[in-house]
DNA sequence: TACAAAAACTAATGATATTAGTTTTTGGGG
DNA sequence: CCCCAAAAACTAATATCATTAGTTTTTGTA
């Protein structure tokens, strides 16, 4: 009953540190409320619904992942710059592997959530591609090619998808980007060759 | 209160056709039952829980996907083969996208399940990857990036991830396709510049 | 034809999200 | 300094789930 200062704000806050502790699965409305000391029915004072939280904690997700992958990125430029985005991008998907769900769930969800997302979730990427003299078209599908790689790859690992088979998986990864390395090198090429 | 003829096939075809009509978050026991005009309680005379039935959905499901890809690269090789199968893949992802969520929630659940899943999702990719002269190990490299894009990529596509950019995505596609395609040609070229 | 197993049913329990209506707390204006 | 309205918390209730226990009904077969 005293105030324990809760806002919009925290409440993501808490649902984040939830979720990574205990797992996406565990979350619920009563059990986050516990973890903040609260009746169930008072974070509706916060929050509008579950939904609406779990569009906010998919959001905040966004935020980090990109900002790691930026980071990776900084001062790198071409292959370096690619193979830096991917590692940066895998291993976020694994050391965050419950809030990485949130972020391939939202979207789902609506509208305009969805295209702040995925605006964020592109900058760096094309920031990556800029560097292979692509055109505007171009590199629209070479990152929709990247990020689809980056995602398919990751699933597939966390889900449980390509198990056990005697074949490194980090090599496996390492070579599904050298395939989209070479690939945008193949641009150029055939670029050159049509003069 | 008559009988209506009910047994575990009969259940997981019902449930089947449900999801597919209404969509895998319309489903519920209570519905499905509705839809079979018994109690829900009856069902549990036929399936152990909610999670075995979506267990045993999933499988149908992996099957029906492989029969398709298993038809769409009979008589053909190497990148024939590899563009036909990766159109399939596509294509049943976009005309049972309700399914498709329901194969890639299966990997979640356990053991034995899972690795017969794998297996037959694994079979007709390795088909198409036997006509390049791969390696053992090369092959589930291969196997694995093939897999990754795909999924990757209609995950991307049906969730609304890569929405409105002025670029085809089929043309994504074809594009992502053929970069493994010319990936796979490497392979050779690489082996041939060994000896 | 009777009976036992299978299939359906009724009723209950315990999560869950959410809402309505009530009490408590607290910051800022008299 | 006190009061009050808004914000924040609470209590209580509803509706939807999955699931289980215990009961009745149906039906194949001995």
């Amino acid at each position: 009953m005293p105030r324990q200062g809760l806002n919009r704000e925290s409440v993501v806050e808490a649902s984040i540190q939830f979720i990574e502790e205990k797992g996406y699965t565990a979350f619920s409305m009563g059990e986050l409320a516990k973890s903040l000391n609260v009746k169930t029915a008072s974070l509706y004072n916060h929050v509008e619904s579950v939904d609406a939280l779990f569009t906010e904690v998919g959001l905040a997700a966004v935020s980090q992942m990109v900002a790691s992958e930026t980071q990776a990125i900084k001062g790198k430029e071409k292959n370096d710059a690619l193979f830096a985005i991917a590692a940066a991008y895998r291993t976020f998907a694994k050391d965050h592997n419950e809030l990485y769900r949130v972020i391939m769930s939202l979207q789902k969800s609506k509208n305009k959530v969805l295209e702040r997302a995925a605006g964020q979730i592109t900058e760096p990427i094309l920031q990556v591609l800029s560097g292979y003299g692509l055109s505007r078209v171009e590199q629209i599908h070479w990152q929709r090619i990247l990020r689809s790689m980056m995602h398919g790859f990751v699933a597939h690992e966390e889900l449980g998808g390509f198990s056990h088979y005697p074949a490194d998986k980090n090599e496996s990864y390492q070579m599904a980007v050298q395939c989209i390395a070479d690939g945008l090198q193949n641009v150029k090429k055939e670029q050159n060759e049509d003069r």
